[in-house]
DNA sequence: GTCATCCATACCCCCGCGGTATCGGTCGGT
DNA sequence: ACCGACCGATACCGCGGGGGTATGGATGAC
């Protein structure tokens, strides 16, 4: 038995993310800097994986460097698979460290967001016999799902159709519509149903910018926000709008109204948790928010 | 931007086989001559890992390896990180070949089950404008799952509960009863349900033993098969029985004769693909399926 | 006590990764 | 049209580390 092949491996790690880094920066030179070494054994690198693969996955000339399909695909599933590697060493030594103190469970929740929903559920947990101990780690937008597939994270609650839940395993929780905040007196504020397109073309309320996955912010008129609170603080001083599920109406500071916006597909609020999770304390979580 | 720390890595794919080795073998011999090389070098492998990780994976005495709650942990993990380092190869070199002949979309089956679900799939996908070309895996049971996370399939048909989808995404197509199949004129079959529990307790049919997933038997009285044709012919010739789902019922040969067990928990069939597929003729043949 | 087993250590060799220097090709400026 | 800047590929070198053999040391069987 075990008679696999178990040699022949082709795709190493360190090649890997040479890899993901020159098909992101599309620049041999930047890429080597990003990555802290010369430009010519990134080269030599890059060449020798697709020599192993036996498939072209750049195209370059002298002045430009773009991806093959081939090359795409290995953008994706590469950086995926890089995501699983820094998941396991993130887990053991969370593991490791459970062995000693317990830091029980992390569950990762954007800021300002589930608020009530997240409140019960903590509440339900703790009650539950033998819980352990949990810690709400909260993120920016679009934050949990990397915390979940890096391993930094054990549970989350996304918000579809928002976050992506591709590869984890989740729960629905609740389903709702979502309200537009706005400051208070502001003329749209008299309406009582709102449609997105309302909303895309107001001159003095231009919607807020949030930094992107690598920390930079998208183009365009709206404030630079990192917070919810600060975001909404620069509602109500009438600098921007922003469009939430409406359980947020339950924490609204003054100076902000929520109005219904019609035509906004409804959000649904998920517990995911990474697949091959064996732990004990994620599923308890998990059936105590399905019981909610 | 892109001021992460890319450097830092402490994982790499060789020794995290290395150490996968070891942890199925709990065996540094074994393990190193599975793998190829000579115990020594595995054994200082073993340790920079443990020592880059700060966390003890194995304890060992001289006479026995065991794992620590991290090792397991990492054993698990390590597992879905490799699947998905395999995946990425597997899933570029398929679009490289895509890129030439096209091969189009890999939808794996396990043999004998679904047969007239995947007739109704194949013939309705072939009508669809600008259908991909579907080439039909056939495997065992449980090797569905396995073809899909190694990226040699692009698509499967599972079947919940046996099928384990933890990291996939599904869809449900239909949910179903499930049928003994026993020989015609054996006793049971003047039965108009079974139990169970009837079913383990016939001494003259035992069970049939499958291959697991390291190609191996597991011990037992019943006879070693390998494919459902050989299968059934078993059972005609009053060999053994098999549970199945009761679709296959329109397919079964003369000797053989199917009961309904009402006590078996019902069969859900499955269309599943791994995550990240950004795949258009997946979708498409997803779409399809779902419509059926 | 002796031997077998099994993991760790010591030591050696050599492959290959990363470095510097340089080439070759392409585009932009004047 | 020529020159220079830019950028990826190639050539060559040094050294770290992976894998090999030989051996040590601890443990359990008899």
């Amino acid at each position: 038995m075990t008679a696999r092949a178990e040699l022949r491996w082709v795709v190493d790690t360190r090649e890997l993310r040479y890899f993901v880094a020159v098909a992101e920066e599309l620049h041999f030179g930047r890429a080597a800097q990003r990555l802290g070494i010369a430009q010519p054994p990134l080269s030599r690198a890059i060449s020798r994986l697709e020599r192993r693969l036996g498939v072209a996955l750049l195209t370059r000339t002298s002045r430009s460097v773009v991806l093959t399909a081939p090359g795409a695909v290995l953008l994706e599933e590469g950086r995926a698979a890089l995501d699983a590697l820094d998941a396991a060493e993130n887990r053991v030594r969370r593991a490791a460290l459970a062995a000693d103190g317990e830091p029980g469970v992390v569950l990762a929740v954007k800021a300002g967001a589930s608020g009530e929903l997240l409140a019960k559920l903590l509440s339900a947990h703790a009650v539950e016999p033998g819980a352990a101990r949990i810690e709400v780690e909260l993120c920016g937008p679009g934050q949990q799902t990397r915390l979940l597939r890096s391993g930094r994270a054990d549970v989350a609650l996304l918000h579809l159709p928002f976050d992506d839940v591709a590869g984890l395993d989740t729960e629905e929780l609740l389903t709702e519509g979502q309200v537009a905040v706005l400051p208070a007196g502001h003329p749209l504020t008299t309406r009582r149903g709102l449609r997105l397109a309302d909303l895309d073309g107001v001159p003095d309320l231009p919607h807020p910018r949030w930094p992107g996955p690598d920390g930079g912010y998208p183009d365009g008129p709206g404030p630079e926000v990192h917070d919810s609170a600060q975001l909404l603080q620069l509602v109500s001083l009438g600098r921007t709008l922003v469009v939430v599920p409406e359980s947020v109406r339950a924490q609204l500071p003054e100076g902000v109204v929520a109005v219904p916006v019609v035509d906004a597909q409804p959000v649904t609020t998920v517990i995911a948790w990474p697949p091959h999770s064996r732990s004990l304390a994620v599923a308890q979580l998990v059936e105590t928010a399905l019981r909610l």
